[in-house]
DNA sequence: TTGTAGGCGTTATCAG
DNA sequence: CTGATAACGCCTACAA
């Protein structure tokens, strides 16, 4: 209970300051967790003063403010984020849910968005789901109100997912889509905070290079119908073709699913045929190494009987041999927009974020002449 | 202000139910989240005997309990997990703290994690950092105390700096780690809870493999000195290698980073000469596919010219070609233990979580006969 | 500009 | 076994 009074004839400033100072070390050397209280009394202001330097708020005198910044820097107090979130009705967490199976991609984003995210108080709560799953809606519902996020970030494919979208409007809470970006279609665009990616214009890329290689029978393949990224890659890709007149064949096409088998299916199809393609798209990396494992077993190699390109650029298409010619996604950036768009108080733009794609030319890709059999 | 009153005359047990089932049905019109105060009105009885029964308090009446739950069940009461955390001093959060590369591996232990947790009322907050830091161990215990968090999953190679278990220890939180088994070695033991993989056992079985396949001279990249995988695996690997009365030689061991590169690298030396080992382990799948990208460049084919072994089986293991003969972990499973490690209460049992390490044979294994240049 | 009273939703204390 | 009352640490409303 050693209350420091205050002597009437002694209250110069320098005397406040030595018995606050006092104080201060007393405190200190306890080394508890400081509260606002402690820092109010401290301070010798009241503890919404205190909240308001906390909070920022203009209406603090500068003198007031610093002094009570000086005693939260020497006590090292923090604001307890769990009282703070019961006051303010809401968390300082963000949630990032997603039902994706590429590790990398989910890692990434994660990194990303965590980067941004730091030194900002705020965490990230991960939330893997199952969209097949019959309560997938009501669960999400639940996790987000029973933790009163701050925010969500939601990932492909979800991120497309109207009914998703709507709970969330409904609950009111604050989320990113990370997607790819729209091009003009049937349904009409989701017009919330979005960090969209050029996939499109990477695959437009990717057709010039093989045409540029002078390839012009070439084989797509597909990602999962309904997937937004599957349709702007095919779309991409069939701009880029245009370019010079082709367009993908529909004899040339088959459907993927994003994954390894998938992939080496589609390969199987696309090859094990007289008329085979010189050269094969395929719209994710994972899909394009399952092609490699079709061109193995099929005896072919690869980039002399066979162009390959993927997309994702994930580390495994730079170790698979030969190194694969991909597109390149940006994914940590994405991240890290996706996290500031939540942050920054002036999202409610309800802009998107855009960033690009580009090509990494690796050595699945060769000229087509080599591969004419006189 | 509807506020049900009891009438004196009808208050039979029916009556009772009936004027409850109304402002039940009433409540649940106005679907706002329900409050533990919402469930003691309408339960009629205090709030602390909502919360006795929320938290399994014995000392409760059967009838009373039920009577309760049944309003929670009705009106979809969940308590507020901030609320409860800031009366607890202990929020419901888990940190996952881990500074490593491997994608795969994180996603893994985050799902199994979460797979445990579904339903525990428990959240997942992910944390990378950077061991390497200066502000490395204030970082993160500013991250747990600030928190509060319920418990904490260390992965590896963190889970070994005995500096930071000494500030979980000081924070008193739960933890957990996620390493490889300890073997006799010359720095004792760590005694708190952890799940332990036998990557010694797995690489016993990897060494067996080759032996059988007639190997001799043997290859082996270490992992990065100083974490507990390297030491063991290369233990593990020596006494495979010991019950043919061999052992690692040291002119065919190179000290990798666990990174494509440096198994590249690591393989280029080993492999460069005259002299060049049948067999290569590296010890991990990482650098076993930088071995595969020098033996291309040798001109070397796998498995007739070399055997290589890794360790992880991540995906890529079977994708690249020849698929990877690898030492498999169930990572996910380490993932589940370590949350259950978390979530029991008897957890203080200090105990050591086992999980087994298998061989996945696939192609890159060969006899060693083959090779002989007669 | 600053402080007082009250509340956020839950649990702890200590009576009854 | 049950219930007032006071925390937990912070914020909002309203005064002063």
């Amino acid at each position: 209970m050693a209350s420091v009074k205050n002597t009437q004839g002694t209250k110069t400033s320098q005397a406040v300051v030595d018995t606050a100072a006092d104080a201060v070390e007393e405190f200190i050397r306890r080394r508890k967790k400081a509260t606002i209280n402690d820092v109010a009394r401290l301070a010798r202001v009241s503890k919404k003063t205190v909240s308001r330097v906390i909070n920022n708020s203009p209406s603090v005198r500068n003198e007031t403010r610093e002094q009570v910044n000086d005693i939260i820097a020497r006590i090292g107090f923090r604001p307890d984020p769990q009282a703070r979130g019961l006051a303010f009705r809401r968390s300082f967490l963000f949630g990032l849910i997603y039902d994706n199976p590429n590790a990398q991609y989910i890692v990434n984003i994660q990194s990303g968005a965590l980067d941004r995210m730091r030194g900002t108080g705020f965490e990230l709560v991960v939330h893997p789901c199952d969209k097949e799953s019959d309560d997938f809606l009501e669960e999400i519902r639940e996790f987000v109100e029973l933790q009163r996020l701050a925010g969500v970030i939601l990932l492909p494919p979800i991120a497309e997912n109207r009914a998703l979208l709507a709970v969330l409007e409904d609950l009111d809470v604050p989320y990113v889509r990370v997607t790819a970006m729209h091009g003009a279609e049937n349904d009409p665009p989701i017009l919330s905070p979005q960090v969209v990616s050029r996939d499109r214009h990477g695959c437009m890329l990717a057709a010039e290079h093989l045409l540029a290689l002078g390839h012009k029978r070439i084989g797509f393949v597909t990602g999962p119908a309904g997937y937004a990224s599957a349709r702007e890659r095919r779309q991409g890709f069939n701009e880029g073709l245009s370019k010079q007149g082709l367009s993908i064949d529909p004899a040339l096409e088959v459907e993927g699913a994003y994954s390894f088998e998938s992939g080496l299916e589609a390969g199987l199809k696309l090859l094990d045929r007289p008329d085979r393609p010189t050269a094969i798209f395929a719209s994710n990396d994972e899909m394009a190494i399952g092609v490699y494992r079709a061109a193995f077993q099929l005896g072919l190699h690869i980039p002399d009987d066979l162009s390959v390109i993927g997309f994702d650029d994930t580390p495994a298409a730079g170790r698979v041999q030969p190194p694969l010619t991909t597109v390149r996604l940006p994914i940590r950036d994405m991240g890290r927009a996706a996290a500031e768009t939540l942050i920054d108080p002036e999202a409610e733009r309800r802009a998107s974020t855009i960033v690009s794609a580009s090509l990494t030319v690796r050595d699945s890709t060769g000229p087509a002449e080599t591969i004419f059999k006189p």
